[in-house]
DNA sequence: AGTATTTGGCGAAACGTTTCGCGCAATATG
DNA sequence: CATATTGCGCGAAACGTTTCGCCAAATACT
């Protein structure tokens, strides 16, 4: 029912060649361009861009896999590649990954399978076994926030450990020295965070002991009932470190419904998330990431690839700086 | 690089059209079944969904036009349309109109252009000017959450009136008579919400000053700005009801910032999301919509429209029912 | 003026599928 | 036993583009 090139042809009495090159930039007399032109208006023309992928192999389409659609950690890095990809002309193929290895590889597959010119991964693990699955597709493929742990793969993220270890000196200069740290203790995010923590404090001859560290699952839930042990402690830590945004909202939740206070009864330092720091009570200290930039950033580099202007093969590994979101959440102990 | 079917043609001597048939489902001798089968296998070969998707003009792939991607609420829909869709074999195309007309506009158009099989709006506003926009394209459409104003479109949506209502009515019930909206003025949902909570105060006749009325836009800085308003207002009003999830956040902020405290000296009823009622101290009263049904059933109808199993064309209007999140947000002031 | 180069245009092949219509053999029907 | 029906397979056309190699005309050089 849509107007094709063909109609085009018949219409201007012109070749498929030509009006193809027009199509795609190339040099056409101006009489034949304006011929082209009013056809293409009064047809309605517009390029079918299935066909077009068939020849040039080609979809411009990106594939996105996230490991949790549902976070507004990854809702607003989506928002920002999407920006920046649409204004390249490029449209945004999402897929869940719902926190589960297994059906982030099938949508990998899936995402492969659908053609894409490029794929950017924000992993539920490191992605090491990703990269093996990408690998004959031949596409780009960008890690984003979590690198493969064995690096060798493009990606953009935060410098996790110095950006842990810096947060944590705030609760050190606060006479913080019994601190207890809630993260993930799978994921590379949560690794390092952990690795930047200890570090603090190993900086200022703080040994800290193991029941300190709650190394879990990146969910609210686990943040949540990790405050709620914490909590209930006879000999409980004067501070908390919280490793990423769901962990942060269910530590907040936990205190919440409990009869201790922050920051009074325990200091909290989170990370992730402006909004949350606003919404809570008292605002939280916070570790912010830069997302604009991540998810700019991370477009530009796949996109670069795709269109060969990076020709060189090494691999580019982007680290951004954080900063921190002062609050009321953290008490003076000193 | 990768095998086609021309290449498990040589490998078997088969036909195109018998391997075909077979890649469709369609009836192949058992022992070609084997044979393509083997082929398939050791070749790799995997189905080139372009195209396919240029001759069957399908290309197994929905769009979905959002009007914030970076907000839950839709993050959450998201997820569980995408579990849905990835079940049935489909993917998706998401765009962000970042809360602008314009930009939905232009991000159907292209996803109309990238030949979806059918397409999800959640609108910036009343979805009216987008059906005209899909009509000529042919293809299934489904509003989600706002629909069309007036009407003669598929969607899955709350009764938002009656969900206001009810809610009003909470606050009614403890004693509040001066109460306070905060709601967004142009799009479909805050427009029947407002309704709904004059209607609840009409039934015990009371009329609402027009002080009391805040209709703005969607947004956490809207809800911030008018609920500092309030706070600052001589004659405060002793509640207010918030109609939508940023709104509701923003007010928090507001209220979290400010020396009065809920719900001593305001009392507070919220819209949407779970996990904020329990972030907010204290726990805050809400309306709650089913996400998931939403989600899902948005899906289903409009993959049910794509595949002709339904074959009528009377548009469908799913209305799914709300429920109440109890909270310490609302003081007893009988 | 004569040759070399550039410019714009064209026909045809290619991309990897599905599908239409036909034919043959095997089975079912009367 | 003759005929109708079914099952399976095949060749070829179609989907709507891009691109390759070639050609003619126009322009640029010496």
């Amino acid at each position: 029912m849509p107007a094709t090139i063909i109609d085009i042809k018949n219409r201007t009495g012109l070749s498929l060649a030509t009006i193809s090159k027009y199509l795609n930039g190339g040099n056409v007399l101006p009489e034949n361009k304006i011929k082209i032109e009013m056809a293409i208006k009064e047809l309605h023309y517009e390029v079918n861009e299935i066909a077009r992928g068939l020849v040039t192999n080609k979809t411009r389409t990106i594939g996105v896999s996230v490991y949790s659609i549902e976070s507004i950690f990854n809702g607003t890095l989506l928002k920002y590649m999407g920006d920046t990809l649409r204004k390249a002309g490029y449209g945004l193929l999402i897929c869940d990954s719902n926190q589960d290895e297994e059906t982030e590889r099938k949508n990998i597959k899936f995402l492969l399978n659908k053609k894409v010119d490029g794929l950017i991964v924000i992993p539920v693990e490191a992605g090491n076994g990703i990269i093996e699955l990408v690998k004959n597709a031949d596409i780009p493929l960008v890690f984003l926030d979590r690198a493969a742990e064995n690096g060798g793969c493009d990606c953009v993220r935060i410098d996790n450990r110095m950006a842990a270890l810096h947060a944590t000196n705030v609760l050190i200069k606060n006479g913080h020295r019994d601190i207890a740290i809630i993260s993930s203790g799978k994921e590379y995010t949560g690794i390092e965070r952990c690795k930047g923590f200890t570090d603090a404090l190993k900086n200022v001859g703080v040994e800290i002991k193991e029941d300190r560290y709650f190394k879990g699952i990146h969910s609210i839930e686990y943040g949540y009932e990790s405050m709620k042990k914490i909590i209930s402690m006879q000999n409980r830590p004067t501070a908390v470190f919280m490793t990423n945004y769901e962990i942060t909202l269910g530590a907040v939740m936990a205190v919440n419904e409990s009869s201790i206070s922050c920051p009074e009864d325990i200091s909290m330092l989170g990370f992730d998330d402006l909004i949350l720091s606003h919404v809570t009570n008292p605002a939280m200290y916070m570790v912010v990431q830069p997302m604009k930039e991540m998810g700019e950033k991370c477009v530009e580099l796949l996109l670069n690839k795709i269109e060969k202007k990076n020709t060189d093969m090494v691999p580019v590994e982007l680290v951004l700086s954080t900063k921190l979101q002062e609050g009321n959440s953290i008490k003076d102990i000193n």
